[in-house]
DNA sequence: CCGACAGTTTGCGATAGCGCAAAACGGGAC
DNA sequence: GTCCCGTTTTGCGCTATCGCAAACTGTCGG
């Protein structure tokens, strides 16, 4: 098994607090895996016998109903983890995760975490940082579909990806991965063509430049202004 | 500082795994308080000075906009901890807690919160799983925004405060604390106006029976059915 | 260089649910 | 018993957004 740099990842909070001993132990339980572009990490309703932290790429998380309708639940950052169904007590994903871009990430069998979280108190405590602060981000999501309308929410999303992915161009922030409208519409309760006729808008407004699965947020601070709005007038 | 009966919370998923001194020792960090009917027991975006283990009665915690809109981000059970800012690394409550019938309440100072982690990692475990399930549910609860119809989101949240706080009669369930149209709007992203609507037919079908604050399932399987019903008829 | 296809754009009804307004109701305070 | 106030009900028009359908376009494979 491939020996994991610790230097690549020891300032993660996940390893916050941590001895580089007891960060060396770690990734010694750990094996790393590549994904290559629109391939499944685990599916929904799988045993999860892993769980994962992204080295590089991006990786989406999307939830699907019975009768088949998805949203996607977050898109998953380099140094983040996912697939921390044991921590929460389930034996099986609840989520699917597909790398949306040729994606490296580290692996853990689910079997460990126990011994891990005996061994390292701090893994438990930083975990349970990280899930509360997405289960925050889960209510604001809950906040905006309750009380925003369509245009605010899309406005919303799209700021948080720039901030979370964003690229620094010249002509603006590009979000540094492929992303659909039809992602989008899964991430703000919305339809695909409503997406797309908002971005349509935007784009006439020199607010955006959007192409197929790439969009780049020209004038940032003109869409938070749309994101803040709280319900005003219709667009040119 | 009253002594707090230990057999009367020792069974707790919070608590599980810890020797009867270790919850001893906890618990005496801990005071108890009540507050009554209609009180707030924190302020969104106070000092996160406390965190909480309600014992008797029910909380409801709410989000409030910049503009004033509220959602109900969840009702607190007996046996529930709420307020656990600190865990997730805020400094501030992220939502309100209102007491929504008289209730009483185990007071941990948030500074408390490291040493006992410390002391008893299992705390950090087993908060991690609560936080999680929380989690997870809200991700639910965006699905179900994102995919169903107002009538199916409210049949779904009265299911659920049915499952959580029911207290079966020969009526039917009853949910067994104080709870308006409004309430029940906010769980579900939508109008008191449409819940009252949505309530008043499922009344003349002989679902429910409802009054001022207060809400029975008579016929549970029925509303079950509309639940999930993916997209059928209307109403009666 | 060309075809095929996935992703996108756009038009055009249809409608679920909102928002406003007003009336009805029920429970408690005195 | 009566008054008052918070809650609930209901009517009615409005519109944001969906849903379907069709046309368009940039990319990739060959």
């Amino acid at each position: 098994m491939a020996k994991v740099d610790t230097s690549l990842v020891a300032h993660l909070p996940l390893f916050a607090g941590m001895t580089p001993e007891a960060l060396d132990e770690i990734l010694r339980e750990a094996r790393s895996a590549r994904y290559p572009k629109n391939s499944a990490i685990f599916e929904q309703g799988a045993d999860a016998q892993s769980f994962f932290l992204l080295l590089h790429g991006h990786v989406r998380a999307a939830k699907t109903t019975p009768t088949g309708e998805q949203i996607v639940v977050r898109y998953v950052a380099p140094g983040e983890t996912f697939g921390l169904a044991m921590a929460i007590g389930a034996a099986r994903y609840p989520a699917t995760a597909i790398a949306v871009d040729d994606s490296v990430v580290l692996i853990w069998p689910t079997s460990a975490w126990p011994r891990l979280v005996e061994r390292f108190p701090s893994l438990a405590a930083n975990t349970l940082q990280t899930v509360g602060t997405r289960l925050q981000e889960s209510h604001t999501r809950i906040l905006e579909m309750s009380t925003q309308q369509v245009e605010q929410r899309v406005a919303h999303a799209l700021l948080r990806l720039a901030k979370q992915s964003g690229k620094k161009l010249d002509r603006g922030i590009e979000i540094d991965f492929p992303i659909s409208r039809q992602d989008i519409a899964q991430m703000t309760g919305t339809t695909l063509h409503t997406v797309s006729r908002i971005l349509s808008g935007w784009e006439s407004q020199g607010l955006v430049e959007s192409g197929r699965q790439r969009i780049i947020l020209r004038d940032p601070h003109g869409i938070v202004v749309l994101a803040e709005r709280s319900a005003a007038s219709g667009s040119a």
